[in-house]
DNA sequence: CGCATATATATCAGATCGACTTATTCTTGT
DNA sequence: ACAAGAATAAGTCGATCTGATATATATGCG
């Protein structure tokens, strides 16, 4: 989904900034399937604002920078839900860790089980961080998209703790060839 | 992980042209976690060639236009294993159907247990796919990639099988607003 | 007091995406 | 048999996105 359009979908749960907005999106459950720099933010945010999607408020003072905060008019309303309409694309997984993992013959097995168990680690301590977010009723899919992502991250810790052991077994000798 | 490491790590596994380097990568295990466009990779390609990291061979007629056969240098096996050294970037998700359900709220409960239908289909079809790849002993690694890929694609299917129903029952309604 | 972190907006070079172009061969449907 | 479409092969290009950096102030911490 571009820019743009997460925008808007921020904006359609309440104002905000810029800022503000980063935040939301770098937060669950958006930071389980999205996420954007403010380089990308903030000239969305312009071109929304001369298209008329978003209103611009400059809130002054606050004993901080002035605060641009924006909010969503009909039209971004309209451009929101054309975009929702649209069939969704295909998921796009970057994952440097299963790159690593599907070159490991390249590393010592040592290096590549140290990788394994800290990815197992991260994943515990995500879903852990999950579980901590209390679930309001008022926000069902917020809960259930928290649900989803913790059974998620639940599930594939589970694959690597249950194959460990065969991983470290396949791994051949004690270490491959580092190059050279 | 950047095009050009993607394409020296593909080509660690043998020689090849570009449009090989892509149909590669577009194929399990690496379409499970990588994705790349043509217009990334030919510049890539034309640079590595440039620093020295990859060799060219141009195999002329075929009956096709000139391929262009690019292979690892020492120098680019040096690059390559200096990148794989490094410590793994988080992953990236960007998922359009769990932004799309995330904003159920406006869109008519029918199109989003549509959309969950298909995506479970989707799922499903995946898992198929890549169980009908042969695991092969020689490529340890691959056949892992490709059992954690199963795994992953059919642990997203059950728990939306499992949930389903109990979304069905959170959404409000028989539609909500659709906007204006 | 100094240092790190948080608030707040913004720019910019470089990387990437996706659609398009050109041209030939192989496959598939009717 | 023949047209249509997919596959092979290399590439370009505008729009977009990433990640680092700049600027300035406030708050928390030892």
């Amino acid at each position: 989904m571009d820019t743009r359009t997460l925008c808007l979908a921020v904006l359609e749960r309440g104002e905000a900034s810029g800022y503000e907005i980063k935040k939301k999106l770098d937060s669950p459950p958006y930071s389980h399937f999205q996420d954007t720099s403010f380089g990308s933010i903030y000239p969305a945010l312009n071109r929304l604002a001369e298209e008329g999607a978003v209103a611009v408020r400059a809130q002054e003072q606050e004993k901080r920078p002035d605060k641009k905060v924006y909010s969503l008019t009909a039209e971004g309303r309209r451009q929101l839900c054309a975009a929702l309409h649209q069939p969704p694309a295909g998921d796009r997984l970057r994952s440097d860790f299963l790159f690593l993992l599907f070159h490991g013959d390249l590393l010592p097995k040592e290096r590549v089980l140290e990788l394994v168990d800290q990815r197992i680690a991260d994943l515990d301590a995500l879903v852990a961080q999950l579980g901590e977010c209390c679930p309001c009723a008022s926000k069902p899919m917020h809960d259930f998209l928290l649900e989803l992502g913790i059974d998620h991250y639940r599930s594939s810790a589970r694959f690597l703790r249950d194959n460990r052991a065969r991983l470290a077994h396949t791994l051949a000798g004690p270490h491959a060839q580092v190059a050279e």
